[in-house]
DNA sequence: CAAATTTAATTAAACGTTTGTTTAATTCGC
DNA sequence: GCGAATTAAACAAACGTTTAATTAAATTTG
């Protein structure tokens, strides 16, 4: 069960890296927090480095797939509701990830590493923004700023899903799991309804 | 001149912070970039911790002054966009430190600091609710998540503000100065104000 | 099928660097 | 000539990584 293990030290470190920051975190905290011993991580992973990049790439999901079941929607509000439900689903599920890959694509650390981040986050970018276009083009939406819009379709995800300790106080919960909880993950989504409904629908 | 030369010091740790992360940046690759000597930080500031806690209580402005102003505008839109646009100067003239702060607060690294800087964001976060709160209550404004929409502001700012590089990217502009200059600025202060007209405005 | 052998997993210890900080001596400005 | 500023050198501690030895597991062999 070799690989069970490895999933478990990558589970453990990319939880650490998310509380503390890949500098802050030190082999021997990995190992102690995993039950390991310190040379198992250069031997599963050879470096600290590579550990992390093997963190990062497990989880970077193909948004191809995303795209084809946004297909089977017929307005392009409902394909871009579609996409921003997947999206809060995706964020909600995997916050430390989420964490992890935000901050790296605003670290000068590992350039090559924060430029293959933006790459990906582009491509997400301009798929959403052209079904924006497109439907500005039809006239189901208004003529509003595209990358605007959906810079801040993302910012809202990104705030919410990685700022739990923040959002937490800000909102008087009582704990970080009723921040992210199925009633509050709800209540997202219809807020960003509600919020591009009023943006971008012609009425 | 020794003012200058401690302010000269905290401005070159706080862009290397900004830049790095705080457990990237050694003391000697601040007094390297800052041509000083190694035990010099020491000596101003007693430690590099204290020297990051002197950066970051610099530039935490009383939110006081920005209450004030706002009572000189009639509605309670116009108070919104007023510090709205208060908090785009703001965030575009210290950008560095807004990267700082925002990364600090999702870190569970020196949680003390996180705590007052979420303490710090708590007082603007209640101050902006309970204008929109008001507006709500005089029928200005949709009975909307205040919550939300008072998040949904500070992310788009902190979005655009804090990942330069990714913007840039994103928006295909040709350098980082590009994202940041007087005419982007005049445009998210007036997305911002088209997508909170949409989104609260009773019309 | 058990013994022998090889491969893989795990360990404690040591490696050379780099870290933040301190010391004690020296230079500078008044 | 005196206090403040600046320096080079040294400090122990912690870092990521490697080593060489040992245990566990898998494979081959008789």
């Amino acid at each position: 069960m070799a690989t069970d293990k490895r999933e478990y030290i990558l589970d453990v470190a990319e939880r650490l890296f998310a509380e503390q920051g890949f500098e802050a975190v030190s082999i021997r905290s990995i190992s102690k927090e995993a039950h390991i011993n310190i040379a198992m991580i250069s031997y599963y992973f050879g470096s600290k480095e590579k550990l992390y990049e093997e963190i990062i790439n497990r989880k970077l999901i193909p948004f191809e797939k995303i795209k084809q079941m946004s297909d089977t929607h017929a307005s392009y509000f409902d394909k871009l509701m579609f996409i921003a439900d997947v999206i809060v689903d995706k964020f909600f599920e995997s916050r430390n990830f989420q964490i992890l890959v935000f901050r790296e694509m605003n670290l000068n650390q590992r350039t090559h590493m924060a430029d293959f981040l933006i790459e990906h986050m582009q491509r997400n970018f301009l798929f959403i923004s052209d079904i924006i276009k497109k439907g500005i083009r039809k006239k189901e939406f208004k003529n509003t700023d595209v990358d605007f819009t959906v810079m801040t379709l993302f910012a809202i995800i990104r705030m919410y899903t990685t700022s739990g300790m923040m959002i937490c106080k800000l909102t008087n919960k009582a704990s970080i799991d009723e921040v992210y909880d199925a009633k509050q993950k709800t209540k997202i989504k219809k807020f960003i309804s509600d919020l591009f409904s009023a943006h971008l629908l012609t009425r």
